[in-house]
DNA sequence: TTGAAAGCGATACCAT
DNA sequence: ATGGTATCGCTTTCAA
């Protein structure tokens, strides 16, 4: 490997001093235009470039953020990861970034390395159901500042960057409601699962402002909210048993898609024997046949706005660096059961 | 901002040198156990961490390595990622991110901050139609060790991961013939798209091997191969034209999504009246009604062998670090016309 | 077993 | 306008 170009190459070439050869680079203004001339030459000639480790430890400034994500390959968290991006290069901030893998344990030893690393600040959306308190501890004894995305689980007045869960679930089940649909099952991921249940707390309250009983063995819960194969299962259960519903709430699109699948195999037409309501608005909804009603999650415009809140952070403002995205519904034909049924349900009901 | 604990406050306040802490913490065994346990105990209280900085600068190793992807909210490309870090991080090498967004100036950018950072080598997947020599000349110039994914454009022994893209094409497109389908259009993406060449050569080749004419009627180009939207437009080109095609072809799964939309549209069933074979093997394509056969790529394996190619050049390994991974079909409703069907195509052709 | 001092590659202060 | 020197936080000889 040959060695790296540095300072004093190019001062040993020009017998200059490796002082001069700073202020050339760094465009000072007490230096000769000649000799910065020259030197800028040779620097290209030689194709130096500044050692970051070197300039960062004295300077101590360590222009690098670390971001955290449960999982990469997941469309919501790959497009939090573009907004980033997106904000971080145009301010000159490097990236790191980890994948958690939905391990606490991993969660908090990538943050040690970032620790390690000297990141000016930490983007993080927490594990489901990890002790964040480990996890963000680290952070707060050094003052580095976090910003959560997404699944906010630290202490109240942690910056955090997320949706309004609770009311796109709300908009969601009053959109089936007001579609004509009655029976509406929930399916959702388990109990510990912070969005899950911040989605059928949304549910809930849709189906009370409208009066509509509440029926435990409507809201049915899987393991794994991103597999489209528990949503099949799910709704297998629902659709089969003795009361079925006639319209389907899914906390993730993936499960929906499952649903779509078990409603194939029943014979249930969507949307007029079974309405469906996905939630995440990811790249599969608008390519279910027939394309899927969804609720809006933002994650690019998320990922920008929580560098954003990151970098004011860095800076110093102690302003509210939290936001809430407001929810919206995208409604598609799943959801849109034909004006004739719901003639007939409006003439006989 | 409270300043890092450093060794320096580790001696300090146990009264030993510098030097007794770095041994301390470096598990050397010229060290008295008891002042190791001292100190290990003190920099546990004080909750020390390396400076990586001052170390790597020291060591002179920078255990950090860059990726540059054209796009990360892309399901293959994301799937990369993921296998990348899989590796990296159990070999204690931390992940930069860039996302090029297909400019080719936007990579040279950030290759030239990853450089300055020191990177110990570097994985991309280059953008389409970049000017590849400017991008990769100031790896090469430093012997920084660099792989490429998916997209091979630099001189030809550069190392690359890829994936046989004329063979997945060949395999889809015989399949397609295997199955009693005999016109078969190919929905494909600019001439300049060294990927979108190669499957158009894999389907050429399957053409040629059964004896079916080439017809240049039934090769549709579009701009963007991720967009369902321009799959739907050709696929209406080339399904409205007077001679129509039995099945289509589309160098990706959501240009394939096009084509059902448009098949609805037209009351084509598929795949009675249309075979479908898409490519990539994204989540949609399982999703799709009925699903789709498609050619897999594997981006999580690729990405870990990219980075296990990586580590071999890096230590210095020079033996052949490239891999062109097999073609694999796989077979799903879209391309099974039904049996009836082919055995009337039997007895009466 | 411990400590003093040099040095990684850069910047910044103080001289000249 | 230029150079010498200390320094960032750590590792690594070399001496003691």
């Amino acid at each position: 490997m040959p060695k790296r170009v540095g300072l004093r190459d190019i001062a040993e070439a020009l017998n200059v001093s490796i002082t001069t050869v700073s202020r050339a680079l760094n465009d000072k203004f007490d230096i000769n235009p000649e000799t910065k001339k020259v030197i800028l030459e040779k620097a290209e000639e030689l194709n130096y470039r500044p050692n970051a480790f070197a300039v960062s430890l004295r300077k101590n400034e360590y222009n690098t953020i670390g971001v955290i994500l449960p999982t990469i390959d997941h469309y919501f968290f790959s497009t939090v990861l573009k907004g980033i991006m997106n904000k971080a290069h145009n301010s000159n901030y490097l990236v790191l970034i980890g994948e958690s893998g939905h391990q606490t344990d991993k969660e908090q030893q990538i943050m040690d390395q970032f620790i390690n690393h000297c990141v000016t600040g930490v983007i993080i959306s927490t594990t489901v159901g990890s002790e964040v308190k480990d996890t963000l501890e680290p952070l707060r004894r050094r003052r580095i500042p976090f910003i959560q995305v997404d699944r906010p689980a630290g202490d109240k007045d942690d910056p955090y960057v997320r949706y309004d869960d609770e009311k796109g679930a709300f908009l969601a089940t009053e959109h089936l409601i007001d579609r004509g649909f009655k029976k509406i099952a929930l399916i959702k991921g388990p109990d510990i699962c912070n969005i899950s249940n911040a989605r059928l707390s949304g549910y809930q309250l849709a189906m009370e402002k409208y009066n509509l009983p509440f029926d435990p063995r409507f809201v049915k819960s899987g393991n794994n909210i991103d597999f489209a194969e528990n949503g099949y299962h799910l709704a297998r259960q629902v659709l089969l048993a003795k009361n079925r519903p006639d319209a389907i709430f899914t906390i993730t699109d993936e499960l929906a898609t499952g649903v779509y699948r078990a409603a194939k195999e029943l014979n249930l037409r969507i949307p007029d024997d079974l309405g469906i309501v996905g939630y995440s608005n990811s790249k599969i909804s608008t390519h279910l046949s027939p394309p899927l009603t969804t609720v809006e999650q933002p994650g690019e415009e998320m990922g920008e706005q929580a560098f954003d809140f990151l970098q004011q952070s860095i800076i110093g403002n102690a302003s509210d660096l939290s936001k809430t995205f407001d929810a919206r519904l995208i409604i598609r034909d799943s959801s849109l059961k034909s004006i004739q049924i719901l003639n007939s349900i409006a003439t006989n009901g």
